[in-house]
RNA sequence: GGGAGUUUAGCUCAGCUGGUUCAGAGCAUCUGCCUUACAAGCAGAGGGUCACUGGUUCGAACCCAGUAACUCCCA
């Protein structure tokens, strides 16, 4: 048979994921073992896959992979989140392309065609997701808006507001004009814009104060102008003011005090206020104040009591109480009013100007801050217990940074403003009653008997329920619970079972939106931590270190990528470039890396299916087979360890070098029989068990070509159930770290004698003789073989004084010769030699500082003066050895 | 403006309690090889003022202070 050239993906990645699916291996059921959970950070519903979810779910392959392979029950739960801005603005779109206008539709009939977008083009994620080998149960797919995952929302919500947690109140919000709906602080998303300053001059007033102090004016030789000129990015509003502030202390302004002015355009009359909150030095000093546009004015405004204009419609156009430019937008209004104002002499000037602005992360929208009814849920004490969790260790951060952060977030929380004026979501279960007082309830019956508490002839058809639905994170936040349906059954077997989680792997940057209201919810509902560990993943970037997104339209199609490079190929890829919580800066070529170690792979396995096996012959690779078991249980020491830290690309550098360097380059080369010869069966079949387990180690990075091996019959014959994906990872064995010393200096010989052969430019066909004068208690004749055959010795000799007229070098403390029948050009030698001497000289000087000082013999720890000791024993007799050697050249 | 973080080879990063021949890895580069598993490969080599300045210490990439640049979070 013949095999393929290189590795080959696409056959073997459908194959064996249909294969895995058939045979149940995602599946998780409640059993005896431990269990080892994981719950999938629900993308949106209608997203599709980008290379931060590739990331995200290539860790937690892995982490769920080997923990179903060190035989725990792996459960990895899979789903969706119904998103409600960004889904309700793409069916909105939708709409409108079809000539449908959200306003002229019932609730009811915008959810029927929201739920039919969501049949067509939800979970496409998901099936993107096994492309890359993703090994959930999918079984348990959940979706944030199925029924009973609705329920439990509801659930909750009222469950929180029996607590008096949950409140209704005027506040200032973020508003998004385009969503029509308010949004949290955090989907405010801030940048940095070049706007124009106004100046506008307000006339004062004139009144008997104006008379008295332009008098005091006079007498100071001052002129008092009969304005305030006030500088603002927001002239449209103007028409909103409802006072203008000076700081107390500010001297220029000390005649206003006490006086009016007149808004130009419409002359209405607005008091001089003093507050210190005014900075002196930035703009003019007038500040006005707009209490229904702007948080801090609003916060300015409750304090001196001012009232409030509200000059806006919900799209963020000029309303009647405008009076002017009534129905236009507010960017359009502003560039109109500053004509108008230029045109009645009220405009003193512009200046360009850079300030933040919010813009809403869903429609990128400039965000309106807007006066609007609004549920807030109470934090404050909710936050306590979701710090403690992480302050204590017992929710662990990975990496530690997180923390801090975290606990900055916790200790500061606002309210959480959970209403969204939108459709697509779970409706707020509060019903008013007709006098307007209101009753929260799971369902309008129990909201009826609530209400007759209130007024005992109400019917049903009386109550009416709140129209808007709760924020996305209300429900994602109970995604650990609800998932198992731990909210509705709090002792159903299998919350009691999975719950509290193992891992959860997320973006950062839904610290606080995602991972902290888990922690809440957790605790509210269990009194339970949900997870033990959170594995916080980089942004992923480009390679000039540029976030990915669609706009720039550097983000790579992952699944081209897998087309290219194969699942694992692009699996190894990521992980290669991605510490934890550090930013990636991805590039294909890390793909590539990961396509050529796959290709790697195989071809060590068309090695090893190539040879026969001649079982009368004896196994003269005893040594090579007692030092890779060695070498491999060092590695499995190493790996364990990092995995423990949660160093996956260490982890998988370190198997990627077990594999290329130990298993291929070395140990390959060292048992490789001469060509067209066969094998002994003994070193045959210990190198073919050794490939498997390095399969099993192998498998939760590269899933498939790990199960497209495992099942070829070079490893005889499986049954069924028999595959990779549920091998026992191998158990750590004996590290022989005397042996894997000594072939350490075996290995530095063969690199001396390739280097000498090279540097020579000899064929590395031809044999050469070598002689070595041990100084060490190395045994070469046992290593004699294994130098044989890499270095290409035709006889190894152990001598007893140097060679004269050779070309020599040292490993470790002995002295080697390689004799050729070319004159050794004795300058270029002895130049080698002479920067050898040198280093070590300086490396001498150094050592010898440090022993003579006698601080340094007073103060050190005893084992360090030890080792510094016998530094210095090694590189004398090192320099001994080279000395010898550049006397003989000499002669 | 407040807070956090980063700075080590051309690139991406390790370097854990200050002390192993400690300045490392992978990739990239250079040289030589189409050597019967693999050119997506093999063999070998070069490459660094550990951001800067000072301090602590017998000893600093590591601890401390300051400076600079970049990144993120909050206002």
């Amino acid at each position: 048979m013949d095999i393929a050239k290189t590795y080959l993906p696409k056959q073997a990645e459908d194959k064996w994921y249909n294969y895995w699916l058939q045979h149940n291996f995602f599946r998780s059921v409640p059993d005896e073992r431990e269990p080892y959970t994981i719950v999938i950070p629900p993308p949106n519903v209608t997203g599709v896959l980008h290379m931060g979810h590739m990331l995200n779910n290539t860790i937690q392959d892995v982490l769920i992979r080997r923990a179903r392979m060190k035989g725990k029950n792996a459960c990895w739960v899979p789903g969706t989140d119904h998103a409600s801005i960004a889904t309700e603005a793409k069916v909105v779109t939708m709409l409108k392309e079809r000539g449908i206008n959200k306003k002229d539709l019932t609730r009811e009939e915008f959810l029927k065609y929201a739920w039919e977008w969501k049949e067509k083009y939800g979970g496409i994620i998901l099936e993107q997701l096994k492309k890359l080998g993703a090994s959930c149960d999918w079984e348990r797919t959940k979706f944030t808006m199925d029924e009973d995952m609705s329920e439990a929302v509801i659930d909750y919500f009222v469950h929180l507001h029996k607590k008096g947690l949950i409140y209704r109140g005027v506040r200032m919000v973020n508003w998004d004009p385009q969503g029509k709906t308010a949004v949290s602080d955090e989907e405010v998303i801030r940048k940095e814009v070049n706007q124009k300053l106004y100046y506008i001059k307000y006339s004062i007033v004139q009144d008997e104060l104006a008379v008295l102090s332009e008098s005091r004016a006079a007498n100071h030789f001052i002129h008092t102008p009969n304005f305030v000129t006030v500088a603002t990015t927001r002239p449209e509003t103007i028409i909103a003011d409802a006072a203008i502030c000076v700081n107390p202390n500010d001297e220029r302004y000390l005649h206003l005090h006490g006086r009016k002015v007149y808004i130009p355009l419409i002359n209405r009359e607005i008091p001089i206020i003093l507050d210190e909150y005014v900075t002196m030095d930035f703009g003019t000093g007038c500040l006005k104040v707009t209490p229904a546009h702007d948080l801090n004015d609003y916060e300015l405004g409750q304090k001196h009591k001012l009232p409030i204009i509200d000059i806006l419609n919900d799209d963020a156009t000029l309303n009647e109480k405008a009076q002017i430019l009534v129905g236009e937008d507010r960017f359009a209004a502003r560039k109109k009013i500053a004509v108008l104002l230029e045109e009645a002499g009220a405009l003193a000037k512009t200046e360009d100007y850079t300030s933040q602005i919010g813009f809403s992360e869903r429609t990128n929208a400039v965000i309106e801050p807007k006066l609007s009814m609004q549920w807030f849920c109470k934090m404050q004490e909710l936050a306590k217990p979701a710090l403690e969790y992480v302050l204590n260790g017992e929710v662990k951060l990975i990496p530690e940074k997180f923390i801090n952060t975290y606990r900055h977030w916790m200790e500061n929380v606002r309210d959480w403003n959970v209403s969204r004026q939108l459709w697509w979501g779970q409706q707020i279960p509060a019903y008013y009653l007709p006098n307007g007082e209101f009753v929260v309830a799971k369902t309008k019956e129990e909201a009826l008997v609530e209400a007759h508490a209130i007024d005992p002839k109400l019917s049903i058809d009386d109550l009416t329920q709140d129209e808007d639905v709760l924020d996305t994170w209300f429900s994602s936040g109970l995604w650990p619970i609800s998932v198992f349906d731990g909210v509705r059954n709090p002792d159903n077997a299998e919350i009691n079972y999975y719950y509290p989680t193992n891992d959860l792997v997320t973006a950062p940057e839904i610290l606080f939106f995602w991972v902290a209201r888990m922690l809440i919810s957790g605790h509210e509902l269990r009194k339970q931590k949900p997870f033990n560990n959170v594995y916080l993943t980089g942004i992923v970037r480009d390679k000039l270190g540029r976030k990915m997104s669609k706009s720039l339209g550097n983000s790579p199609d992952p699944l081209d990528l897998i087309d290219k490079y194969g699942a694992d190929g692009v699996r190894v890829g990521m992980l290669l470039c991605s510490p934890a919580g550090n930013d990636l800066m991805f590039d294909e070529s890390y793909c590539e890396q990961g396509r050529n170690f796959a290709n790697k792979i195989w071809n060590a396995f068309k090695l090893i299916k190539g040879w026969q096996v001649d079982s009368s012959l004896e196994n003269p690779n005893a040594i090579a087979i007692e030092w890779f078991e060695s070498r491999f249980n060092h590695a499995l020491v190493e790996i364990e360890d990092n995995f423990k830290q949660y160093r996956l690309s260490e982890a998988l550098m370190a198997t990627y070098k077990l594999v290329w360097d130990d298993y291929c380059a070395w140990y390959l080369e060292m048992i490789k029989p001469a060509y067209q010869q066969p094998i002994d069966s003994e070193t045959y079949t210990r190198t073919v068990a050794f490939f498997e387990n390095i399969l099993k180690v192998l498998h939760p990075f590269m899933p498939f070509i790990s199960e497209e091996l495992w099942h070829d019959e070079l490893f005889g014959q499986r049954a069924e159930l028999d595959c990779c994906i549920v091998a026992q990872l191998p158990n750590i064995g004996q590290v022989n770290t005397r042996l894997n010393n000594e072939i350490e200096i075996i290995q530095q010989v063969v690199t001396q004698i390739r280097n000498t052969r090279n540097s020579k430019q000899l064929s590395p066909k031809e044999a050469l003789p070598l002689a070595v004068k041990v100084n060490s208690a190395i045994d070469y004749n046992k290593y004699q073989s294994i130098i044989k055959q890499l270095g290409n010795i035709s006889e190894l000799t152990l001598v007893t004084e140097a060679v004269s007229g050779a070309n020599s070098f040292i490993a470790g403390t002995d002295e080697f010769y390689i004799t050729l029948n070319i004159a050794v050009d004795a300058v270029a030698e002895g130049a080698r030699l002479e920067k050898e001497r040198e280093y070590l000289l300086g490396f001498l000087k150094s050592v010898n500082a440090k022993l003579c000082n006698e601080r340094f013999m007073a103060n050190a720890k005893p084992e360090i003066i030890e080792i510094e000791t016998r530094k210095k024993a090694d590189a004398e007799a090192k320099l001994k050895i080279l000395e010898s050697n550049l006397a003989a050249l000499a002669n």
